[in-house]
DNA sequence: TCTTAAAGGGTTTTT
DNA sequence: CCCTTTAAGA
């Protein structure tokens, strides 16, 4: 692993390239991170000061991993590991003043920027039903990661749209800045964008902090968006020693802004760019990376690249076709049993992939049926829950006094008699006074028209406020414990002895201990900055644990970047990958992408790797036919029918698949398709018998089943045939199975179509 | 002010 | 189906 020795041509030739820019495609598995870190030490050795090296990753995971693996080579060195937010928030720290910033400005999050938007929306006196804050926030936040402004967003409005959304986020768009800017606030795109702005404005700073960074190193170069873009071709003009390392196969952010030709240009911006490929694979055996390979060919807008390994053939990649969603997440969970306990793999060995959080439902109970023990990437992040944003909310106004959204979130939690129309009225008059609402509410009693004893609240909550510093409080657990006590927050959870109060309080203690890092570490007088910063911008703490003995499920955008030994992805079909939109959207650039989310997930299997659909699936409360994923048709694939219906779903894709037209409504009845003017589906007699059959005949294990009395279960077991079947049947509500009698009790199956 | 009912909407996710 | 949000009622 350190020996140099242990590098691969193309590998060592990325390493040792020291000036000058460098494009690295480096393909699944090639051992990227290891490149950029031995190039990393690589300049060090060769007389490069590690503060003239600026290493740029995406998330914190990635950043705190290449950090650590910079320290091992290079102990002490300091290095500026970092993502694009925390290092534009750094920045923006130091030279914020010039875009009208102040050092401590506040970091809002995407419910604050919600909050903030719905505020606007009741100012406007439009209607937040119709127009969803979440759907405006997202389209703000798409104009800004293309650098639009909201002067310009206006503009195009009225020239090219007579959309109404369109018109509301225009009018939203200002005011929701001028608030931000107002509150000496950010979000999180403007972090990108104010310091785009600072260096397109100021040159003399852009080249100081070009010559500041000589060496440029960026990760995932395919996920930059254009902000991103323009901050690392700013830094890299004077002192062109750029690397970026990506893949354009594996770029499937373009939904949030990531434009994938910023990789693909990437020769054109640096003529004299080395270009390096890595693409020997150290991961998937051979078939695994073959039928990838097949996949990805499929793309067109690419730039071509073998995917080589010294592996061995390994397991064929399998596809399997199973009736429903219940008998695929059965089937799997006793498939994942029997690896474990027949092939020696250990339950983290296991990943289970899908491309939308809501399949996962299906697959849990399946696997807490059969005990296989499982954890799920994506809960609630733990600086996401209510009492710990409070407590930062407090946090916030203490620093920033001017921090508009921080103010509200607090000024009635705990309880404090201050209601929404005292709220808004303290808005109205801040703002037409040019105060703060903290200020505002300082002077309370001086408003024309508020009730006194609305004021009087306003004003005490005020003095509350002014009173905590933290000069005062001399840390910040200090300070944290001091608003926790005065404030009646601690009063408020401690006198509940609820489960959940327990937990809130456990939590606030949690934030304590996290304080208490930052007063010993960060630099002096700036911890509260510092510890504000890391918590606005730390995503959800690792919760996925690899060595912790359990199966894995996530969703294909949450896997990239790891590997299984077992990979299952489930639900590869129309309409789910390639999703519904992609296909609406009848653009094939978006097909595309949908075809490398699958590639990402193939790559993420190291031996084996499972590929499952079904005949028909539950989804939003009903059960519908479903057609399997042109994707499938692209790969030779080994077809396994577990679903025991009468057809041959291969034929099926084949046939039928061909003719099909190109865009693919929802799957609904087929009368309703009809009327709207789509072909009728071809018939499936066979299929049909079936499961007509069904309702009375044979039961199958993972067949749901209704009894009367009992309700709605799964069949888990059967033994013999015909009417004496004898079934073990797991009923919804119940702890255990129960069993019963085909032709004595009265079950009927359910959920078929 | 707090609780409950009705309605609407519904990828993917980091920061 | 499940979640969030808002309006209505106690």
């Amino acid at each position: 692993m350190t020996a140099e020795t242990h590098l691969t041509q193309a590998q060592l030739s990325a390493v040792d390239h020291r000036d000058g820019p460098l494009l690295v495609l480096a393909g699944p598995g090639s051992g990227k991170t290891r490149v950029i870190t031995r190039r990393i030490a690589r300049l060090v050795e060769s007389g490069v000061k590690p503060h003239q090296i600026l290493a740029i990753t995406f998330t914190n995971k990635a950043a705190r991993e290449m950090a650590n693996r910079v320290d091992s080579l290079l102990p002490g060195a300091k290095v500026a590991v970092s993502t694009f937010h925390s290092f534009c928030a750094r920045l923006l720290r130091q030279y914020g003043r010039a875009v009208g910033l102040g050092q401590n400005y506040s970091i809002c999050d995407t419910s604050d920027q919600r909050q903030l938007i719905r505020q606007i929306l009741h100012e406007m006196d439009v209607d937040s039903v119709s127009f969803s804050p979440a759907k405006i926030g997202s389209r703000i936040s798409n104009a800004k990661n293309q650098l639009i402004t909201a002067e310009e967003f206006a503009q195009q409005t009225d020239a090219a749209y007579r959309n109404h959304i369109e018109h509301v986020v225009a009018d939203v768009y200002p005011r929701y800045q001028q608030v931000l800017l107002e509150s000496n606030a950010v979000d999180f795109d403007d972090l990108l964008l104010h310091v785009v702005q600072l260096l397109a404005e100021n040159e003399p700073l852009r080249q100081q902090l070009d010559e500041h960074y000589r060496y440029v190193l960026v990760d995932e170069y395919q996920d930059t968006n254009l902000a991103q873009y323009r901050i690392v071709l700013g830094l890299s003009q004077d002192y062109p020693n750029l690397c970026v390392t990506g893949d354009p196969d594996q770029s499937i952010y373009g939904w949030r802004g990531a434009q994938i030709e910023n990789i693909l240009r990437f020769e054109r911006d640096f003529p004299d760019a080395q270009v390096v490929r890595l693409e020997e694979n150290f991961r998937s055996t051979r078939d695994i990376l073959r039928a990838a390979d097949e996949l990805i060919t499929h793309n067109i807008r690419r730039k071509a690249k073998l995917l080589k390994t010294d592996k061995p053939d390994g397991h064929a990649v399998e596809m399997h076709f199973y009736q429903d969603e219940q008998q695929e997440a059965d089937e799997i969970a006793g498939q994942i049993r029997r690896l474990v306990t027949d092939e020696g793999y250990r339950w983290s060995d296991v990943a289970i992939c899908y491309r939308v959080n809501a399949l996962s439902r299906t697959l849990e109970r399946a696997l807490a049926r059969e005990q296989v023990p499982y954890q799920i990437s994506g809960s609630v992040a733990f600086f996401d829950r209510a009492e710990v944003k409070d407590m930062l909310g407090y946090l916030r106004l203490v620093h920033n006094p001017a921090d508009r959204l921080a103010f509200l979130r607090i000024v009635n939690v705990p309880k404090r008699e201050i209601g929404k129309s005292t709220q808004q009225r303290l808005i109205r008059w801040a703002d037409a006074e040019g105060m703060t609402l903290l200020e505002a509410a300082a002077q309370a009693e001086r408003h024309p028209d508020l009730a006194p004893r609305a004021a009087k609240r306003l004003a005490a909550f005020a003095e509350l406020m002014n009173g905590f510093s933290l000069a005062d409080a001399g840390s910040v657990e200090g300070l944290l414990r001091q608003i926790f006590d005065r404030t009646g927050y601690g009063k408020l959870l401690r006198s509940s002895s609820s489960e959940q109060d327990v937990q809130r309080l456990s939590n606030v203690e949690e934030l304590l201990t996290a304080a208490r890092q930052y007063d010993r570490t960060a630099e002096e007088g700036h911890q509260l900055e510092a510890f504000l910063e890391s918590v606005s911008l730390a995503g959800e703490v690792d919760s996925l644990d690899d060595a912790s003995g359990q199966v894995t499920l996530l969703t294909l955008h949450a896997a990239k970047g790891l590997e299984f030994p077992v990979v299952f992805i489930v639900g590869v079909e129309q309409n789910l990958l390639p999703h519904e939109r992609s296909l609406r959207a009848g653009d094939n650039s978006q097909i595309e992408e949908e075809r490398r989310l699958l590639f990402v997930g193939m790559t993420r299997a190291k031996e084996r790797l499972y590929l499952t659909h079904t005949y028909c699936r539950e989804f939003r409360g009903r059960s519908l036919r479903t057609v399997p994923s042109d994707f499938l048709s692209e790969m030779k694939l080994q077809h396994r029918d577990s679903s025991g219906l009468d057809f041959d779903p291969t034929g099926r894709i084949n046939s039928f698949m061909a003719e099909r037209p190109l865009k693919l409504p929802p799957a609904e009845s087929g009368r309703k398709l009809q009327a709207e003017g789509w072909p009728a589906r071809p018939k499936l007699p066979a299929v049909e018998k079936e499961v007509r059959a069904a309702k009375t005949g044979p039961y199958r294990v993972g067949m749901r089943v209704r009894h009367p009395r009992y309700g709605l279960g799964t069949v888990v077991s059967v033994s013999g045939g015909g009417d004496g079947q004898c079934l073990s049947v797991m009923l919804q509500d119940a702890h255990s199975s129960t069993a019963f009698i085909a032709g004595k009790c009265p079950l009927q199956a359910v959920g078929l179509c």
